[in-house]
RNA sequence: GCCGGGUUGGGGUAGGGGUUAUCCUUGGGGACUGUGGAUCCCCGGACCCGGGUUCAAUUCCCGGACCCGGCCCCA
């Protein structure tokens, strides 16, 4: 018995099957939000990340030489190519709103919410630097989560980097970068070692107090005006009310809280703008979505230069999310029959009706194991099927079959013609 | 890459230096001779891998793999 490999997860039924469901979810949402379907190759050149990431990345991908000694490696990241996509055509009008469902891969320790193959729902606007792409953004991914049943039990923190680099630099903390890098562990560690790794970075601790007292508080991105410490206010007033108005849009297509939040800084270097994550409202898992504004990210990879603005949802912390909500179960389809036929010729007879039956849309398969009624019946319900279709040596002398629903167990006979108008009449019930 | 805890049939478990390895469940078959998850009967199925200690290891020791969780990182 050869094992599988480590981090990597086998798919049974019981979990494609709401899986498939969270990605019809995340389909029908983004088309309803006018955004294209697009694939991208699961392989790409390790070339594409070495551009905008560093060491620390690489190493964390499943990488290897070909045959022809490239370096390649499965995806851990959707952006790059799609940007690559994207810029290889010239003839593509602006705004651009595309989404794809890729696997991606990555190198490292699997823990909660975190395997080394998963699949990412990805959606990005390209072209449009207003913050009405920003708002569509958000609100896409916060429409497919209220679509999945999610509305109440998450919330989205929003930051925008402009805004925290002019923070830090009030703060006067010269090394931006060691800035943001200390604030994505504001939550992680303890308030006093956050404090003191936060005086080495600048002296003015009237300020750095300030700076601690913003981060560990959420403010309602609707009264933000009103709420944004003043000491940091001044001449970033334009930025503040474009993260208002933002959230006022997408108020428009959700009920999910937005608020502010200082710590949420994302860890990428690239982003140039708005910032977001979706989170769990209990805090018991990892982020569920996370994105933001990334106009310069194009014109490094590609030498175009083309605004953008994206998200990525990862299948794995959604999925535990949906579990813990009951939202993770095979449910019964009551448009699924199966013909249970009770003889040889019945079994015959089934094969001339599936066909047709099929047609009006509905899931059956015959059960050709000539088994006790009883036992075909125990079947079907274990199966979860809607309908069982009972053909047997009666029916077949009066050219009739029996139908059951399932659920109900209301049954109903008539001539094979009637089938599909039967079963409507036992659905209504 | 690092740290902690695990690993007994498909799932959940009991046990334990020498036994026919326990029980539940799932799965397969059958009875109830054409109407459902009941009941009864039968069957299949496991000690993660390698090394060591020992007369003897599934059990003890070491290493590895994998699983769960955490760090790093989060694209």
């Amino acid at each position: 018995m050869i094992e599988k490999v480590r981090g990597f997860r086998d798919s049974f039924p019981e979990d494609m099957v709401p899986r498939q469901r969270m990605f019809d979810i995340m389909r029908q949402t983004a088309n309803k939000f006018c955004f294209s379907p697009i694939d991208i190759p699961s392989l790409e050149y390790l070339e594409l990340y070495k551009i905008k990431s560093g060491d620390e990345l690489l190493t964390q991908t499943f990488s290897f030489k070909d045959k022809g000694g490239r370096e390649l490696t499965l995806i851990p990241e959707a952006t790059p190519s799609v940007v690559r996509m994207l810029t290889a055509r010239k003839d593509i009008r602006k705004p651009v709103r595309w989404f794809c469902l890729p696997k991606l891969w990555r190198y490292e320790e699997p823990q909660s919410g975190r395997s080394r193959e998963h699949t990412q729902f990805n959606a990005d606007i390209f072209g449009d630097e207003s913050l009405y792409a920003d708002a569509e953004i958000i609100s896409l991914a916060c429409a497919t989560l209220d679509k999945l049943g999610l509305c109440g039990t998450y919330k989205v923190r929003v930051n925008n980097r402009f805004l925290m680099e002019k923070i830090l630099e009030r703060a006067g903390i010269k090394q931006i970068s060691k800035g943001y890098s200390l604030i994505d562990h504001f939550k992680k560690i303890s308030k006093e070692e956050f404090e003191k790794e936060l005086m080495d970075l600048s002296d003015d601790k009237e300020m750095l107090l300030a700076l601690t007292e913003l981060l560990g508080t959420e403010i309602k991105l609707s009264e933000l005006d009103k709420k944004f410490p003043e000491t940091f206010k001044s001449g970033n007033e334009e930025i503040i009310f474009r993260l208002m108005n933002t959230a006022k849009l997408v108020s428009k297509q959700t009920d999910a809280e937005l608020v502010y939040d200082a710590s949420v800084v994302r860890g990428l270097g690239y982003y140039t703008g708005i910032v977001f994550e979706g989170f769990d409202i209990k805090g018991e898992f990892r982020s569920i979505f996370g994105g933001g504004r990334y106009d310069n990210l194009c014109q490094l990879l590609s030498g175009t230069s083309m605004e953008a603005v994206g998200f990525g949802m990862g299948d794995a912390v959604l999925e535990l999310l949906l579990r813990r909500n009951n939202n993770w179960d095979a449910e019964v389809k009551n448009n699924s029959v199966v013909f249970c036929a009770l003889s040889k010729e019945a079994i015959d007879m089934c094969f001339s009706l599936v066909k047709t039956v099929r047609e009006y849309g509905y899931s059956t398969t015959v059960d050709t194991s000539m088994a006790s009624i009883s036992n075909q019946l125990k079947k079907a319900g274990a199966n979860g099927m809607g309908f069982a279709a009972i053909l047997g040596p009666k029916e077949l002398e009066d050219k009739k079959i029996t139908i059951r629903n399932m659920k109900t167990g209301k049954q109903a006979v008539g001539s094979f013609q009637d089938l599909i108008q039967m079963m409507l009449e036992l659905s209504e019930n």
